[in-house]
DNA sequence: TGAAAACAATCGCCATATGCGATGATTCAA
DNA sequence: TTGAATCATCGCATATGGCGATTGTTTTCA
């Protein structure tokens, strides 16, 4: 009987649903599923009644309530008289993070994590070369943790947790050929200019993946790593160009269109390197970036 | 941090010393230090300090080991009150053995479990064809736990636990030409008559295997299961035997003789089928049998 | 002071556990 | 009776843990 199984019964008793369980640790019905077949072939008891369309707890289930939590609760005293007795978390850590995406709040992640770990230092970096940059630095160990989108190519190296992700939306001016149109194929954009992020920005390579299937190429007259700078190229009528939701949905000086047979989307990510032990501080950090994760 | 590493960070705190530890908690020493390092990770503090030959417990170490042993307690008290529920172990246990060898004391074991769980009906069985008679019983469901010597060849369905081993020795009387050697070569007993077990039992096939490889034929006359009965006939001069050292120890009429290059060993092994889920019953048989097993 | 013993760390390999996604079976409501 | 909700099961990939062998360091003893 490890910690982990009384954690998932505990999920699985209070929500009364493998499914939400599920959904609340972050994991698999399936995984959840078998964990608690596991837990009740070790202890010889069913735990839940699940012939009814709502489970049941049974009454072993009942009598086991208290005692796991009280042992969920011996765990995490252990973990804190540790931490007291080496007087908290400390050293630094280096972040790596997009200063343009606000998908995830960030500051607030880091404001909280600041406030819980007073004696941690944190180190904010960014790379000019946008994710693929912050996973190389991840890789050698300059930055602990970073906070990227989209990879064109997921990193070995990298464990990744997907934070949130908000569709892509083509921002063209009121005034465009397509303005009035509510979607769009992406062979009907063969002729467009594109404002787009440099190469190595996640942004810019889920667009080019697309058409790089579709067998299209594509005219990208303007980079620029500012995505408010982008915004306003596209007001000015410089070109068009695919922006997160969240960011062109009040401009009325801009409309949006989605695009047919794709799904373009800019997903935030935590990462670490896989191969590196994280610090302390950087587990963490983890840890509350998991727990301000948008349930999948 | 898994009730495990806990388990494990006790062990080495009592004992000060890895290798200690981890023969208590019958694994190695590299899996215990394994343990121990994944632990410090989390927990981001050292808990030993193995500078010296004596390790010594660090203050965080200290802080640990009695909130560890909360945790541990816990455990128990949420397994307890599952048992108490439920109305303690109850079914049936099926469990093959074999009647002659007194290696390890079943009889003792068997009145220990019978005493921690009275509800549990315990039904012994045996079998003609000794241990691999006792395997297939294992594999087909006829009995749930076995405690069965030595195999020919290990089955791959069935889960083994070594409990003791005792050197087999070869028994001749007083008079016996080899009597007043200390130790022969396999070679050497090619013209004798020999008293074994039936075909299928444990003891037979270590030296049935040890003569093959040498690529040497034996010649056994007479067969008994009775490992006792075997001891007598070596005593009336009908042969010579390997018999196990415990057996032929305090024998005035007999004296043993240890085979050069040769370990004989008669073994001795808990044994589950490892396609069949244990029943609960059958698990604490298969702990039990784990306490009394003699450190490796 | 040199050899041996004690002991923890590390490495490569393998078995098991866990997680995931897809699919199947069951229940229940419309 | 159909469809939505929900848990079980299956096959596969990966991570974790265990083992045995070896290494390196410290300590003890001759």
């Amino acid at each position: 009987m490890e910690v982990r199984h009384l954690a998932v019964f505990l999920a699985v008793a209070e929500e009364r649903n493998f499914t939400r369980a599920s959904i609340r640790l972050h994991t698999t019905q399936s995984a959840v599923s078998a964990t608690i077949q596991s837990l009740e072939a070790e202890l010889g008891a069913e735990l839940f009644d699940r012939s009814a369309r709502q489970i049941q707890v049974t009454v072993a289930g009942l009598a086991l309530i208290p005692k796991a939590r009280a042992v969920l609760d011996a765990v995490v005293e252990a973990r804190d008289c540790v931490d007291a007795v080496t007087g908290g978390v400390t050293g630094t850590v280096s972040v790596g993070f997009m200063t343009s995406v606000t998908l995830v709040d960030t500051p607030r992640l880091l404001g909280e994590f600041a406030e819980a770990n007073p004696e941690v230092r944190v180190v904010l970096r960014s790379s000019e070369r946008g994710s693929s940059g912050l996973v190389d630095m991840l890789s050698s160990g300059e930055v602990d943790i970073a906070f990227i989108a989209n990879l064109a190519q997921p990193s070995a190296d990298v464990r990744l947790m997907e934070l949130d992700s908000t569709p892509l939306l083509l921002a063209v001016t009121t005034a465009h050929r397509l303005a009035s149109r509510g979607s769009i194929g992406l062979r009907e954009l063969a002729g467009e200019r594109f404002i787009d992020f440099p190469l190595g920005y996640g942004n810019r390579s889920i667009i080019d993946r697309a058409f790089a299937d579709a067998g299209l190429d594509r005219d990208v007259r303007f980079e620029t790593a500012d995505i408010a700078h982008a915004a306003a190229l596209v007001k000015n009528g410089l070109g068009v160009a695919f922006l997160p939701a969240f960011l062109v949905a009040s401009e009325p000086s801009l409309r949006t269109l989605t695009v047919q047979g794709e799904d373009l989307k800019l997903t935030v990510s935590v990462a670490i390197s896989h191969s590196r032990r994280p610090s302390r501080a950087a587990q963490l950090l983890w840890d509350l970036a998991q727990n301000a994760r948008k349930p999948t």
